[in-house]
Parts: C-alpha cells; structure tokens; sequence
DNA sequence: TAAGGTCTGGACAATATGTCCGAACAACAT
DNA sequence: ATGTTGTTCGGACATATTGTCCAGACCTTA
C-alpha cells in the first residue's frame, strides 16, 4: 500500500499550490475585466487556466478554497508591513507617520483585486469569512496594541479608547486601501495616503504631540500643506 | 384597451409595495438566523413570505430588485440624520459631536441587517451596486461639503484635504456602524460611539478648536474620560 | 353572467455545482 | 518488456437554481 507515502504528500501539495498560482492569475486578470468572481464560473476559471474541471475538483474544495488558501499566506505577509508604523514612538513626526502608513498601502497595492473577490466570497463562503475575520482580529489588535503602549508612553491621546478605537481604525483602513486605492494613480494616491496620514495623526497622535510642540513652531510637515479653496 | 389605466398602475406599485415590504421581512428575518443573502433562494423567500414563485417575478426582475428598490427609499432617509452633524459650527464642542454623531448611528442601527444583505447582494447585482456607489457619494459630497465650509470658517483644520479626508470616513463609518455596530449592545455601543466622536472630533476639530480653548482649560467633554491602564 | 385582473402550480430551458468513472498517458520499478 | 502508480481528461450524472411561460382557479365589478 504504498499510497500515502510522503513523496506523494509533498509533490501534491506542490502541485496543488501550482494550479492555485495558475488560477489565481486567471481570477485576477477577470476581475481586472469587470467580472466579479461571484459570477465565476469553475469552468470559465480552469479553462482559461488550462485544465480541466475534474482536475480543479481533485485540489480544491470549491472556488472558495483557492482564496481562502491564498488568504491565509499573505495575512502574515501584510502584517508585517505595520512593523514600522507601530515602530513608531515619542519622537514621531507627522512625515514619519505618513512615511509609515504610506509603506502599509504599498504593502496591500498589489493585492488589491485578489482582496477585493475575497470581500466578495466572503459572504458566501464560510472559511473565506473565517479567514477575513481572523486578518480583522489582527489588525485590530495590532493597532490596540500600539494605542495602549502609546498611552503609556505618552504619546497617544489618553481619552482613546484601545480597543474600539482601534476597531474603526482597522475598518476604516481595510474599505479605504480596497476601494480607494485600488483605483487610484499617481497625484491622487499621493493625497489619499496624505488624507490617511493626517487622520491617523490628528487622531492618534496631535493631541499630545502637536500640543506640546506647539510653542516650537515646528508641526513635523514637509509637504501637502495645501490649504482648501 | 384598458391595460393601461392610471388606476391599475397605482394598485400595482401599491402591491409592490406590499409585497416587498413582506418580503423584507423574511429577508430580515432569515439574515438574522444567519444565512446569507446570497445563498438565499427566491423559492425559500417566496414560501417564507406566503406567495408564489411565479408572482414574485410579478412583481420583481429578482432579488437584488428587492434591495435596490429599498436602498433607494432608505438612502435620503438617513442622509437626513447627518444634518445634526453638519449643523455644526464654530462653537461646536467634543459632546456635540457625540451627540450628532450618537444621532446618526441611532437612525442606521435598525437597518444594519438589511445594509449587510445590500453589501452582500452588490458583489453581484449591477443595479445594487449602484445604489452603494450613490450613497457612498452622498455621504463623501455631504462630509467634503461640511470641512469645506468649516475649513472656511476656521472650525476644521485647514490642513485636511475635503475630498480624500471625506472619503475616508465615509468608508469607516460605512463599514464600522454596518460591522461594529450591529453586534454591539448596551454599554458596548456607547463605547463605540465614544470612539466614533472622538476620531471625528480629533481629526476635524479638534486641531483648531482644542487648540483655540487650550488656554480656558475646557475640553467640553462631560463623559468618557476614562484612560487607559 | 361576462370581463378584467390576479395568483397559483407546474413545466420548461438554461446554467452551475460537486461527484464519479473509464480511458489515456507517463514515470518508474521489477 | 511488463505491470504498477499517479495524474489528467472528457463526459456522464444528480441536484439545485434561475427566469420565463402558460393554463386554470379565483375574485371583483360592470
């Protein structure tokens, strides 16, 4: 019976993580068409893949378990892209948080289309919905983390509330980078992360840092100091 | 020919109306339990709502027919709730802005399963999805057109860009009173909105504001001062 | 009683899903 | 060379859902 050895387990799973690269490529270029994956259909999907629909069923589950598979490797992988917002300390300057938050949107850039069919599936399919669930949880107590640190530490406004500061924060970051981002080049990315920026800072960080840099004159801006009409 | 008289027209979309209005409910109810819109077939909607597949279709080109006809009586609805916000001026303190802001989510909260059901359904339904698209610009032209005018009349940081500062919170108090809020009871929810107000007020109004009342020692803040351990 | 309308169950074609199988094929060991 | 093993394929299958259509039942009003 030499069926379950465990060659047979690692050329599977390589396999298995071929065919996902091969369909998520085909996802990715759909969606990029206008379709919604929703509205995928498995066969669309593995034929422009080129293979065939048996096979698909051989290693996955459904149309969900490609995402959700997908999902679970690049949450680690994004996460870490706010190591160098939470990095952040006493000293920090309105540019340092731009600078930060602005590395975090181009962490998530590439992935936005592939985020946007997990969005979709997640209301349908319930490991899609785990999986998002579980990145929520950790942004959110990544970022409630650092307000609570920052409170001890004294630089983040200490009427914050950590944890449900913390959730609109998240939301706020997950729906604008998806859908803002998403369609945005050049200048008007520049003053969307400069929104982001300003956002974070006012609420996070100005009312204790701001304050008491106040009489120096210096507000940490270099740029974007544009003033509405 | 009398097929088409005014009278039958008016009892027709008054059934319509009827109709949907029962439908909504077992939608509603059948969210509560659980199941997604998606995955809800007309046939368990029909039955649920004591009426035939085929008058369904009646009266309706589908499910997400259903939605969009209701997204667009709820859109002005709640657009009026932000007026309180908006009316803000100048002598506006960090509790008026809860208040406004408490008013606002208090008119969404009942809908917020239904609001979940139309994010469901947008993935897929083209005319859903456009009935987002246009709320979403209504809250972003109604929030840009509050910091313009603020901005002009020096009660909202001068710095922050209108149409990107807008759009940012428009998306996080999208998500977060149709994610955090729907779950949220009692003093959770008044948690929430503490944390609501004082992003906004922080981001906005703060910087000018809290900045021009330093010197009296007044923040106007009356609850929710509790710190952080 | 007749006409207009409304609702219903059922039939229908079209599409999608997930499962299963036999045939074809290649790699490899005996 | 021959058989074993694993992979892929096309196709068949049962099932579910969608949207359309129709004939019959029913009710109200002229």
């Amino acid at each position: 019976m030499p069926s379950v050895t465990r060659k047979s387990q690692t050329t599977r799973a390589a396999r298995r993580a071929e065919l996902r690269a091969r369909l998520l490529e085909v996802v990715e270029r759909l969606l990029a068409q206008g379709e919604s994956f929703t509205e995928m259909s498995v066969e669309r999907l593995v034929s422009e893949a080129g293979l065939s629909r048996s096979t698909f069923y051989v290693y996955f589950e459904d149309k969900g378990d490609l995402l959700s598979a997908w999902l679970g490797d690049i949450i680690s992988q994004v996460a870490e892209s706010t190591q160098q917002w939470y990095a952040l300390s006493t000293d920090a300057t309105r540019d340092d948080v731009r600078r930060a938050l602005a590395h975090v949107v181009e962490s998530y850039a590439p992935h936005t289309t592939l985020m946007a069919a997990v969005i979709d599936a997640s209301a349908y399919d319930p490991s899609v919905r785990e999986g998002v669930a579980e990145m929520m949880n950790r942004n959110v107590a990544g970022l409630r983390h650092h307000i609570r640190e920052g409170q001890k530490a004294g630089f983040v406004d200490p009427k914050l509330l950590p944890q449900e500061t913390a959730e609109w924060l998240a939301w706020m970051a997950e729906r604008g980078i998806h859908q803002l981002i998403r369609t945005a080049k050049g200048k008007q990315l520049e003053r969307l992360v400069d929104a982001y920026a300003d956002i974070v800072w006012n609420t996070l960080y100005a009312p204790v840092l701001d304050a008491g840099r106040a009489a120096k004159g210096s507000d940490g801006r270099t740029r974007s100091s544009k003033r509405a009409a």
